[in-house]
DNA sequence: CGTACAATTAACCATTTAGTTAATATATGT
DNA sequence: ACATATATTAACTAAATGGTTAATTGTACG
């Protein structure tokens, strides 16, 4: 029963994170959720009393899995661009196994931004703290140009993410092949390190 | 009377280009963009036949909108990264204006891929062949890094795009305020070209 | 005027959808 | 084996939603 439980309830939460995250909340259909995890509709209610709850355990684990790799990246004892370097390259490695989250999370965001409070109230606290201050000493050490460190964060993740928010379009635009498209994101892993580093790097003449 | 018919036609463009646009197709409500237009349900479906009807209009419109700016960017008399300025001030000048836009059209073509077909089959000849051409050969000239004209793209469309996507998110990460927000998009006018160009430029030694 | 046509509305309809219920099956502990 | 709790289902309900209809109002124009 505790077996077979879990089946059950792991099997809805699966077929839930697939539904909601392809759909978004309201094109999501609790029967299609039944279906694809072979089960009964009542039990969806049985096990997460109502579409919220369910949705909310999908978007929270969602937004985890988002943030995750940012967080062990500060206390590395590496120097700071070989952390940026091993960032975006596991960032990217990580987007392309789901790469859905990003428009899932930033999409059901913008419809309805309350659900930011109702996360990161409870969830980790917000992790970048101690990348935005390595990043300041590095700009007080006269490595970089004298930008403010949410500009460098958001380069970084703008640069990583993008692509995975419009790949449909992207290789429509570009006429790419999937495959053609997953190398393009591979090239960027060592791309997108040197953009941000030669792009801040002071010219000393 | 075909005043007023010009009113009421384009009262409820109007209201559904804001709904739509805030809260997807499947989180728009008929009813919600009747009452935002001031008229009654059935004039909808009067002037505009269905649901999926009014909505290919407003997503039509907005997909205009939103690659208008690129268009004459390739033939101005300029020197490249003149070009490349021009466009990036004038983007986010536009998108400050609408700044929804990119997420509805990324996750309604995400969620819905054939959109994609039904707009650029009669839509426009996509218009970025130029801009890659020309940043090819002033690869070609040596000017800057090898790299493809797609990736060049890209870096500048997320650059200037993944900001207004993330917005509130990364309001909420900063602690950012909406005053602090908009200063921090002008600056990137001129912070994305200098990243850019800065990145791809040789270092001749 | 009055007739023909366009605009507008209230009321209605059919379907879909999240959620419930009450009955049945299945396992668990003793 | 039996009683108890848990898991599962089919059938149902109420509300919401896109869409229709038929009747009413407004407008142009001979």
């Amino acid at each position: 029963m505790s077996e077979k439980e879990k089946q059950a309830e792991e099997k809805i939460l699966d077929a839930a994170n697939k539904v909601f995250i392809e759909k978004g909340f309201y094109g999501a259909r609790m029967q299609e959720i039944a279906d694809k995890a072979g089960i009964n509709k009542a039990m969806l209610h049985y096990y997460y009393r109502s579409k919220d709850k369910l949705f909310e355990r999908v978007f929270e684990q969602a937004v985890k899995s988002l943030f995750v790799k940012i967080g062990p990246i500060p206390a590395m004892d590496i120097p700071f661009d070989d952390k940026i370097r091993n960032f975006v390259s596991n960032y990217i490695e990580m987007l392309a196994k789901y790469p859905q989250i990003p428009m899932f999370i930033l999409h059901e965001i913008n419809t309805n931004p309350d659900k930011i409070e109702k996360i990161f109230r409870k969830n980790l606290e917000m992790i970048p703290k101690n990348i935005l201050i390595q990043f300041r000493e590095e700009v007080e050490k006269g490595n970089y140009k004298d930008i403010s460190a949410e500009q460098f964060i958001i380069n970084i993740l703008g640069l990583s993410i993008f692509p995975f928010l419009s790949r449909p379009l992207l290789q429509k635009i570009f006429d790419i092949s999937d495959d053609g498209f997953d190398k393009l994101l591979e090239e960027r892993k060592t791309l997108i390190p040197e953009i941000i580093f030669n792009g801040l790097k002071i010219n000393k003449e």
